[in-house]
DNA sequence: CTCCTCGTGCGAACCGGTTCGACAGTAGCG
DNA sequence: CGCTACTGTCGAACCGGTTCGCACGAGGAG
């Protein structure tokens, strides 16, 4: 394989001139320029990333830890991992994959083997194990999903608070007064997402000034346990008018429910959801729906972590804590109660 | 940061013997080694991957190549995804994940910039770009997908032709005479997604030995066009009894259609599908079928890469075309046909 | 004509590991 | 007792880049 040192050789140079003549750092004359560079065109000479990072301290790589946990939708998380694997490279850096349970451990091993200039963790906990090692790390780290404590660390995440609202209000709005919302599974209010509460406070809080009533549940993130618990949750609030989804894998498995029940959105039941546009298309969910927007958290929180590294961000300005706005996508799931159209 | 010097100064010994304390690679005496591993951790030291990649030319990283095609089922793809990385890691190798649409792009960067040991490349077409790049690389590759040409690589697939068989095989025993089949689009095949026809001619070619009648179709990747054409297609041949399905969006939507039409399996219908039992258990798909064995087939890859990579292969041992043997999981969508019930 | 400056290129050091060859000291052996 | 063999350690070179400081020659200014 060429080095630097045959491209060199071979222009009639010394190494470091022919360095130089590759980064332009310093000025070099055209006729030295064309000579080195017609020299890696003849050798097909590409630096070695190793050697390159070794002097630069930079490799040019950012981690990306994901935990795909067994009660999570698994293709939703696959949504932000695009989004983030795809404006990485857009701004030149490679992705480091780490889909270990023991993201701690992973995290140690990427950052102190300096492997990689930064790091994205996804799906972040309130409490989570790895924002200590983290903040140890001498690499940034861009989180997306909010923790309770954001010292050192750019955040982003939905605003699920707002969501929450939305999600009521536009129901309030078209004449509802009863209504259910499904969130995740239990198990992951339990470890730590915090973003199941946030959007379910809120939409509790927005109901109570509004004078709706709200059927809180949980949901499971399997097929054919969520199937049975929408079922349940329908027959136990048989007033209710409109459903509430924070929850993908009822969101999915809500057609075949309705259908079976012999129920149509929106004549029978107004129905909003919660996920991207991306997991609507996929599984054709006729729901409107507040946009999730994984790929943009991702990709914002990759542009954000790359400012750091580049030291674009001044060495000490502030860290981020960034909610992207719901947005409402009406897919025309949503409209007036049955009673005020009869 | 500690480095290895600073191991050596706080132990009193040189560099080099450092090196070898830690490594084994040479006797070492006991009290050497003591104070040795100590000041590793006093210091917390973790030797520098790059600077470990530049001396040995390994650094124990394996690319993972998978194209996310706007025209394929992207949950699908993230199985395999999986099962490379949990594999990789077991052997103690981390994953540099591409997700570009231009595959020989950053196969050609992993490989000359020298960042990884060796490539897994998903989702192989017939005659795919990506596999000269490959050949000229310094690094083994293994596959996941039968190309035309497997010289020069470790190829994994799923044996569809058999699978093919075996479908048709199972209803025919049944009791079945007409089946349809649902393929992928054919824009798979047209890029060349070879696996599309082998398994469809495979399932011809047992039809017309058995007897049996079978239609075949290509079906969309996205709904709600598959729920249209399966509504279409089911219409067009209301004698057929048996559906076999190589198309996961098919199967994603499947139930709904199935309901809609007011048909049960395996009472009206027997189906028999090709996905994976991960892919089943998220979708709650009731029905009957071929393990695709992602994880598995990804997992066989790696461990092969890694074999080849270590030089446990003999450096000219032949190269592996390896199938997986298709398996039916039995879910109870197959029956006699309803002529035979009644 | 001399002195400075500027434009270019080179040599050497450095990043942080690994590994080869040499060597001192000790043990084993005849 | 002398020779060999072995054990344990060290120094130096090397992997392939980057970058700092310096030198050299030409051109411009005084």
């Amino acid at each position: 394989m060429a080095t630097i040192g045959d491209v060199a050789r071979i222009a009639g140079v010394s190494r470091s001139t022919a360095s130089y003549a590759l980064s332009g750092k310093r000025a070099i004359s055209v006729d030295v320029r064309q000579r080195v560079e017609a020299a890696v065109r003849e050798l097909g000479y590409t630096p070695n990333a190793g050697a390159r990072a070794l002097a630069t301290s930079q490799t040019m790589v950012i981690g990306l830890l994901a935990q795909f946990l067994e009660d999570e939708f698994a293709p939703a998380m696959l949504q932000y991992m695009l989004g983030v694997s795809t404006t990485a490279r857009e701004l030149g850096y490679d992705i480091l994959l780490s889909t270990e349970e023991d993201g701690t451990r992973a995290l140690r091993r990427m950052t102190d083997s300096r492997m990689i200039d930064g790091v994205v963790l996804l799906n972040v906990a309130e409490h989570d194990e790895r924002l200590p090692v983290l903040r140890k790390a001498p690499q940034p780290g861009a989180l997306v999903g909010l923790p309770a404590d954001c010292t050192g660390v750019d955040v982003f995440d939905l605003d699920f608070e707002e969501a929450g609202r939305l999600m009521v209000d536009h129901l309030h709005r078209l004449g509802h007064r009863e209504l259910i919302l499904v969130s995740q599974p239990e198990h992951v209010v339990e470890r730590g997402g915090a973003y199941v509460w946030r959007l379910q406070n809120a939409a509790r809080e927005a109901a109570r000034v509004r004078g709706v009533t709200l059927h809180a549940v949980f949901g499971s993130a399997r097929q054919p346990e969520i199937g049975r618990e929408l079922n349940a949750v329908l027959d136990a609030h048989p007033d209710a008018t409109g459903l509430l989804l924070n929850n993908e894998a009822a969101a999915a498995a809500l057609p075949t429910v309705l259908h079976q029940r012999g129920l149509a959105a929106p004549q029978d039941l107004s129905v909003v959801g919660r996920y991207s546009d991306e997991f609507a298309r996929t599984f054709s969910l006729p729901y409107s729906s507040i946009e999730s927007a994984p790929d943009r958290l991702g990709g914002m929180a990759v542009r954000q972590l790359v400012r750091r590294i580049e030291g674009e961000a001044g060495p000490d300005e502030p860290h981020v804590v960034r909610f992207v706005s719901p947005e409402l996508v009406d897919r025309g799931s949503t409209g007036a109660p049955p009673a005020a159209r009869a």
